[in-house]
DNA sequence: TATGAATGAGGTTTCATTCAT
DNA sequence: TATGAATGAAACCTCATTCAT
């Protein structure tokens, strides 16, 4: 009855705990006293270690999609909205440093036992960049030679990693610098050219 | 009784091992095993299991490195060089999936102390794509307006995420179709628009 | 249900398991199982095997310490009172035969680790000794010709070397005997002999 | 052929090891480095670990026997062999401080294993003392109502206590004084009152 | 004799998980 | 629900010992 949301308390110290420490060197005792919990409470609310991790990874997933189909919320212009995606992406991770680092780093490395998890919050986040490329392909704005999966899936690397060392790194570049260099390299990639052959061309 | 090199032995069968069960869930006598040596013996060659990943990388890192360098021999476009390099990636990758997996994935989730250890390659490697978006710049084949470091950073992650995604999943497309992808939404990005230069149309 | 002091228990049971084995060949699943705990249960209560070691040493030495004093209380004469200090020890021996092993020979081994740890006890015990000669020499009782500190030392020696033979071997004498042997060669060598001639004497 | 005395070099080398690390907490590697040899090659001169230590204990006990029967030769006063008695012993002591160490705190902790090997130099060793008290009995120099075992058994202690403590502590007496120390303090416990005799001397 | 690389048994210690309260 | 003392399985690593050379 004290405690509204003692889960909450648990995630948000897991986070925290996970991100300095990593989580295979992270000790459940740690995260306890983090969350101001007894050890044993933490099993009345995530069946062993591992599933805080997994849980995490769906609350935060659950959260940054809620942010994105928020933020996309009225635009229309492809180009547009694969730059407020990623201007997105950035700003959930600067908010979160911790929470980048864990999801970044801790997951990719519980990826072997994530497959047999649930992992379709990841596939959602790729779906979504997929479906604005090919929205952007049907609209004519992005040249349809590339595959929408793809693409997607190197975009979200590329943000991804540049997220990551702004994370974890002595950042030298603002964020919305490091953010807007991201999004130039691919949207120049992913448009069709239209003033390539057309303006060159004009010949009258 | 004739063996060579039982360090590289051990160093296979790490490689092997991690990449089945991830690092931490790896057990040292099970390496031993795999090398078809004895527990105690791996410890002649590495200081403890966490020395086994980091010379995993050292080695790794060294032999990409000599690779690529031996693929960029002779080239002299940007465009060719970068393509080449990307190519040269997905082949190294597709020829050791466990070793792609030790290192994208193992290697994050160490990257805390690692980041206090000989990183070095790592950095070479961004350095070498860096190096090649200077020159291309330079030649006036890439446009000045991104930033050769975090463009650099911004490819491998893409790069990587795919080499990834094509290494642990269930490879839909083909290694090459996948290499091409990447490198023309790169590559294009990159170029200067050579119809920005309608200068080259020229209406006369 | 009923553990009212498991840190005793297990100290206990290290006395015993240290006695018969040694401190280096005695496993800490040994002393477990004697204590009737779990192997981890251990270290809740101590910081490592070493550290058992030590606290049985701290403990033993502080309720020795606490014993002499009470023996003490009241006694005037130093004779008496090195006599007592004496009994009192063999009494203490006598009690525990393992714990005197524990003391006198495991002791002796890490006393090489031990000296950076807390000693004091032992100083403390040596010191009752030396307080003791020195308060005789002041009474006139015992010759001024020895050093407080090195005799007590050397008494402590032949008390306790007697007390391990007796503790350990196959006892051929009784403890008061043994005991009152010693007593008589140390009080005899430090009483000074004033009386000794002239009383004899009474020449006729 | 280059060596001559291979097994001498290495029981050397063991006493310096044992003394300053412990039996326990010393290698067998380092013993052999030390020496000089490789590791196997201690093998082929001792049974194990263990029997090095015993050996260096036989070694060491004979040469301190042949020392102090020595010393003892063409000593006739019970009183004075005493006193050579322990005037060797300290100078034995203080030639090796590192053998001292391993004789008095590495031995105790392997008397357990020791009982059942051959511990007779030890025996001959208490033997010596006991011999000279029983003569000093006999001659009438001695009082008769101390054990002559027993009372080896004290001096040896006190000897033994004090050698140590010069030898591991600072020292803050020098060798002689404390030599001097130990045998007043027992000689003259153990004397025949001269004063008490004149009594006997009589009264016809 | 001498070597030293290799062995592998086994101990200390950690820590996720349980369960009596 | 909450606690946290207790559990005990299991892993890393050491190091005495062997044996092919």
């Amino acid at each position: 009855m004290t405690e509204p949301d003692k889960r909450r308390r648990i995630l948000d110290a897991a986070v925290k705990v996970f991100a300095q420490y990593g989580f295979y060197n992270s000790k459940v005792s740690q995260v306890a006293k983090e969350a101001g919990v007894a050890d044993g409470t933490i099993y009345l609310y995530f069946k062993n270690k591992e599933d805080i991790l997994i849980q995490v990874f769906i609350d935060s997933m659950d959260e940054i999609l809620r942010r994105q189909e928020e933020a996309q919320e009225g635009l229309e212009d492809p180009v547009e909205k694969l730059r407020v995606f990623a201007e997105t992406h950035f700003l959930s991770v600067a908010e979160s440093r911790a929470l980048a680092e864990v999801i970044t780093v801790e997951l990719r490395q519980s990826s072997k036992f994530m497959r047999s998890t649930d992992m379709k919050p990841f596939g959602r986040y790729l779906g979504m960049i997929a479906k604005i490329i090919e929205e952007g392909q049907d609209a004519g704005a992005f040249t349809r030679t590339l595959s929408p999966r793809l693409t997607a899936r190197a975009i979200f690397g590329a943000i991804d990693e540049l997220a990551l060392e702004w994370a974890m790194g002595k950042r030298q570049s603002s964020l919305s610098d490091t953010c807007a260099h991201t999004t130039e390299l691919f949207l120049t990639g992913l448009q069709t050219r239209p003033t390539s052959t057309p303006s060159s061309g004009g010949k009258p």
